[in-house]
DNA sequence: TTTCGAATCGCATGTTCATGCGATGTCAAA
DNA sequence: TTTGACATCGCATGAACATGCGATTCGAAA
């Protein structure tokens, strides 16, 4: 038996959606609230399995700060957004924030259940596209660009050593760091280490 | 109809999978292969749907590596994984190298077809436990040691700026630029904008 | 066979950074 | 009401870095 409870602002899809998870075998759903104020010290008290939490709520605290704010207060549940848009943005940030699970808004019902039962069962429910998209933000960009040795050199700035101590790991002396990393500048159009190493993590070189 | 192909080096797996999805009246599978090396160039030459690939072939090409090349040569084929490990490595590594899911082998055969369908129409098909890493690994670690004007200095550093641009980003003297970025380099344990923005990035603190 | 990128090394100069030692004012918690 | 964290500012010094202009060797591609 899984103890489901709703966050969801619109009162016909909230209704709607208690009535057939509770109809359920294996769901109770006697938990649901319009926004994440008059839920969080009820869900904190008594907590429910897997909360759906809607992702734009009218006012007040949304839904992805409502991850947040459980996470923080350590809540024991598991949360799955439920949400009808599918940008980049909130996706990453709902996962960030802690949730485990993202569902659109016009997933049937059958895999609304499937993915509650698979939340609590320690999995991450996702629609289809949206774990696609979660995938593909693993794809390394792969920047050939840069030779094998340069990145090396650029892997070791990552780690943090200084010139003097990349010329040590990599048996080469400190000048020719220093043409190897001008290289790599020139070629990622940055001009300080710090800048070589952000641009590494943001695309994905590491 | 889903045109399915398998490299995997056990015989009877290889061999047991073939004839249940080929068995199968949306699939067909007539493709198989016992290693990387046999495969290449008749799957390049007639592509399949979709190709199961294990991690951990007896000799030459690993699985991992076998995705990186098709993904080289632009192969048209969605790339499941399909291993007994769920080392976070392997999961992480076959992610990047572009394969859009991931199969323990454990998985029942009906998992299997489901998530054959579900990569050829543009989803990521996973076990529940690996979907539940990739989720996690998005978790910030929103480390709350740095102060909030801590954190801004940082996110500066980030982009990439220097003491003199971040004093002009946040309105303060380099010297106030200086202090905060004293302080952060004692809470990250660091001694170097390089480290640091290295750190900032694995922590997610970005 | 010449050309070109990759990898190696050297030197010199000016800039940026790291770090030591200060300091003041605010605000909240103890 | 005093402590302590936070945010702000200042100065000085040595270390690390960025960048300019060289150079040689090797091997692969043109």
């Amino acid at each position: 038996m899984i103890d489901v409870a709703i966050i969801e602002d619109d009162k016909d899809i909230r209704e709607h959606l208690v009535l057939l998870i509770d109809d359920q075998p294996d769901f109770c759903c006697n938990k649901s609230y319009h926004n994440v104020e008059s839920a969080i010290d009820h869900l904190l008290d008594d907590p429910p399995d897997v909360l759906l939490l809607d992702i734009t709520l009218a006012d007040g605290i949304s839904g992805i700060e409502g991850v947040s704010l459980f996470v923080e207060k350590e809540a024991l549940f598991e949360i799955i957004m439920f949400s009808v848009h599918q940008d980049d943005e909130k996706v990453f940030d709902s996962l960030c924030a802690g949730a485990c699970g993202y569902l659109t808004k016009n997933t049937p019902l059958p895999k609304i259940l499937s993915a509650i039962k698979e939340a609590h069962n320690g999995g991450a429910p996702m629609s289809m596209n949206i774990a696609r998209m979660v995938v593909q933000s693993f794809r390394s960009k792969a920047n050939s660009e840069l030779s094998p040795r340069e990145r090396e050199v650029l892997l070791e700035l990552c780690n943090g050593k200084s010139y003097k101590r990349v010329a040590e790991a990599l048996f080469i002396s400190q000048d020719t760091v220093r043409t190897h990393i001008r290289n790599i500048y020139r070629k990622l159009e940055v001009n300080s280490k710090a800048e070589a190493v952000a641009k590494a993590f943001k695309d994905k070189l590491v």
